[in-house]
RNA sequence: GGUCGCGUAGCUCAGUUGGAUAGAGCAUCUGCCUUCUAAGCAGACGGUCACAGGUUCGAAUCCUGUCGCGAUCACCA
């Protein structure tokens, strides 16, 4: 039992035995700064069962648990907060007890397991910073969970077929003159990811020039042809009503006829450059051609397909290890993309599903308030929905431990991870209550959205690259680094580069957009992965002259120094810590807590002098705390992917 | 337009199940390297928690509405 815990029991001992009334719940906090204590107990939801002046029972209180609790050595009442100081002995207790505990703050893994998925990039360019954030979070998020006592299985799926790498493909072989990794040195996904571009430049000259034989009126009646029986009509309706309402003085009458219009532009083009690609352009016939032979499984098609994916594979390794994230398993949406029509099939014979007159299937979510969902098209082969309902009832099968997955995934997709966990709940799986979209927001730049064909996409090798740069620069003018040899440093520069950006990264809310900013390189200072990083170097160096000084480890230390029992109280934080970022699927927790143990650190280095304190026990018990400081800096900055240097 | 998310200091962000005078960092300004690494420490300045109601002992937090920003609303993935 922790001291909350046994608080908690203490308050409500004292509630029946002085008030004769039962409590239910206790409220605790840690005493704010300004007032003398440790713990508080807040004593307002108290009234509700024991009716009385909150200051008058807060005194009862105080006083019962300072008389019948050792770990209390002292009370005050302010306004309502009872404030309970807490023993020298008992933090000291605590502190013999975990320190030499290497998993301290870890939990053995029991339990079902869990399965994170995260990174599943299509196969047809390079990683870049949104998948970055994907990464880090992913990765950090299962690492939190395997720290709270799971077991967890890292997984990613990837796209790897569809019209997206034809294009590349088809772009390779019209422009590629047999360019290869070995012959232009390029990393595989870089050349593929090229041939991407190049492909939407030349489909972009020719619907150019397409676009310049209309009129716009043939334009748009071509354009209104295509939507006429399309239920988007009335979404595009919708949309322009409200572009009208926002003060445009244009009926949509007016609108059809300034189809050029910025605005409406943005709304009618992206449909028509679909229409013409599907229908009109000769690349885009191409392209999707490729794509039937490749379904067909013509061989020249598959070959070629199989040899710029393995470039790509090996690229994304690069970049993964970069990283310092890893999986345990690859699920291919080549392998996957069938999946899921014979579930389709099972939930139809339940009544999950329904058949439309077409021949579609479709779910229907209206009673939950959302729309209905198609999961199987008329022609009878299979959407996104049915590949995912598929592919996560096939993850089970191949790992039944499994009671429960985690999806990364930008959100954008919010709505589809909606629809399809009530979807694989209605079909009755009991891990379907388990699933869940880890959200994230986007990554975007100053200029807006990263775009590929604008050239304003930050490449994710780029980016680590360019993190280690900026650490040698600021590394080089403190120059801290003598004795160290020009490799030693490199890989300094990398811990440092890769921790800023991860950091920076995983401490904000996952919900939340990051706005960065290429041109003002991320901090080094303040509330940064280095400044923590340094706290722990600092920590280490420290403990190197302790060793060469030949400090003793015993500890007879009795009282405390105030900052030397803030310390300890930081770090008696740390398990809970780890179960709440669990729950929370928040990495963002784990990094501002330990920010939080480093600045009381911090102060306390600067505040007191360890290796020259007054007496032996005391230089000793400050050397040991400091080496637990660091044990903990290490094991949560672990948690999120980051590794601590010796030296910075 | 429907749905979902976000809105806290000039900027970037914390803020556990509602709790004390809303906290950090950056930037600006003061001090501190003859003693364990100054990527640091100590301090100052900076707030209508988007706005308006409501719930209650108590609201940045919960509810309703309004505004702003974003995402989404295909027999695409």
């Amino acid at each position: 039992m922790n001291l909350e815990q046994i608080l908690i029991q203490a308050v409500k001992n004292a509630v029946t035995q002085l008030f004769n009334a039962t409590l239910e719940n206790v409220e605790l906090q840690p005493t704010r700064k300004d007032f003398e204590g440790d713990i508080t107990v807040v004593v307002f939801p108290i009234l509700r069962v024991v009716k009385g002046n909150p200051a008058v029972i807060g005194e009862q209180i105080g006083k019962y648990l300072a008389d019948n609790l050792p770990q209390i050595a002292d009370f005050n009442v302010v306004k309502g907060f009872l404030n309970l100081v807490v023993s020298d002995s008992y933090y000291l207790d605590f502190f013999k007890e975990i320190r030499n505990d290497e998993n301290f703050g870890r939990k053995p893994a029991e339990g079902k397991a869990v399965m994170v998925e995260y990174s599943s990039p299509n196969t047809n360019k390079p990683l870049h910073l949104g998948h970055v954030r994907n990464n880090l979070l992913g990765y950090s998020v299962a690492e939190i969970i395997k720290a709270s006592g799971k077991k967890v299985y890292k997984t990613q799926i990837i796209n790897d077929r569809g019209i997206h790498i034809c294009k590349s493909m088809l772009a390779w072989q019209k422009f590629g003159h047999g360019e290869t990794p070995q012959s232009s040195g390029l990393k595989g996904d870089k050349l593929v990811g090229n041939y991407y571009v190049k492909f939407e430049q030349e489909f972009q000259k020719e619907y150019s020039s397409w676009l310049e034989i209309y009129t716009t009126d043939k334009l748009y009646d071509e354009f209104e042809n295509q939507v006429k029986t399309n239920e988007i009509q009335d979404f595009l309706k919708g949309e322009l009503k409200s572009f009208i309402d926002k003060g445009f003085d244009l009926s949509i009458e007016d609108v059809k006829i300034k189809v050029h219009d910025e605005i409406v532009r943005k709304y009618f083009r992206g449909i028509l450059k679909d229409i013409f690609f599907r229908d009109y352009s000769i690349l885009g016939s191409e392209a999707q051609q490729m794509l039937l032979k490749w379904e067909a499984g013509d061989a020249a098609v598959v070959e070629l397909w199989k040899t710029m994916n393995g470039w790509v594979y090996k690229g994304f390794e690069a970049t993964y290890k970069a990283l310092g994230v890893d999986f345990d398993s690859y699920y291919y949406e080549s392998n996957t993309y069938l999946l899921g029509k014979d579930n389709i099939e099972e939930g139809l014979k339940n009544g999950v599903f329904f058949r439309k007159e077409d021949g579609s299937v479709w779910c229907d979510l209206t009673p939950d308030g959302l729309d209905e969902k198609i999961v199987l098209r008329s022609d009878g082969t299979a959407v996104y929905m049915t590949q995912d309902i598929g592919t996560a009832i096939q993850r089970v099968k191949d790992n039944p431990d499994v009671g429960g997955m985690i999806y990364t995934v930008g959100n954008e997709q919010d709505y589809h991870f909606k629809v399809l966990f009530l979807i694989l709940k209605k079909l009755g799986y009991d891990w379907a209550k388990n699933l869940f979209h880890l959200s994230y927001g986007m990554v975007d730049l100053p200029s807006g959205k990263m775009k590929s064909r604008e050239g304003t996409v930050v490449d994710a090798d780029d980016l680590i690259a360019e993190m280690a740069n900026t650490a040698e620069e600021i590394s080089t003018e403190l120059g801290k680094l003598d004795g160290y040899s020009e490799e030693e440093k490199k890989e300094l520069y990398k811990i440092i580069g890769l921790g800023a950006l991860k950091y920076y990264i995983l401490k904000v809310d996952p919900k939340k957009r990051i706005l960065f900013d290429p041109e003002e390189s991320v901090d080094f200072q303040g509330n940064t992965g280095p400044f923590i990083q340094y706290t722990y170097a600092r920590i280490q160096s420290i403990l190197r002259k302790a060793e060469e000084n030949k400090i003793p480890v015993e500890l007879v230390h009795s009282e405390l120094h105030p900052k030397e029992k803030e310390l300890i109280k930081q770090i008696e934080l740390y398990p809970n810590m780890i179960q709440v970022a669990a729950e929370n699927h928040s990495p963002a927790i784990i990094a501002n807590y330990t920010y939080d143990l480093v600045k009381e650190f911090n102060s306390f280095y600067q505040n007191v002098s360890i290796l020259g304190a007054d007496s032996e026990e005391e230089i000793s018990f400050r050397v040991a705390l400091s080496r637990k400081v660091g044990d903990v800096i290490e094991s949560a900055f672990k948690l999120l992917g980051i590794t601590v240097p010796e030296r910075m």
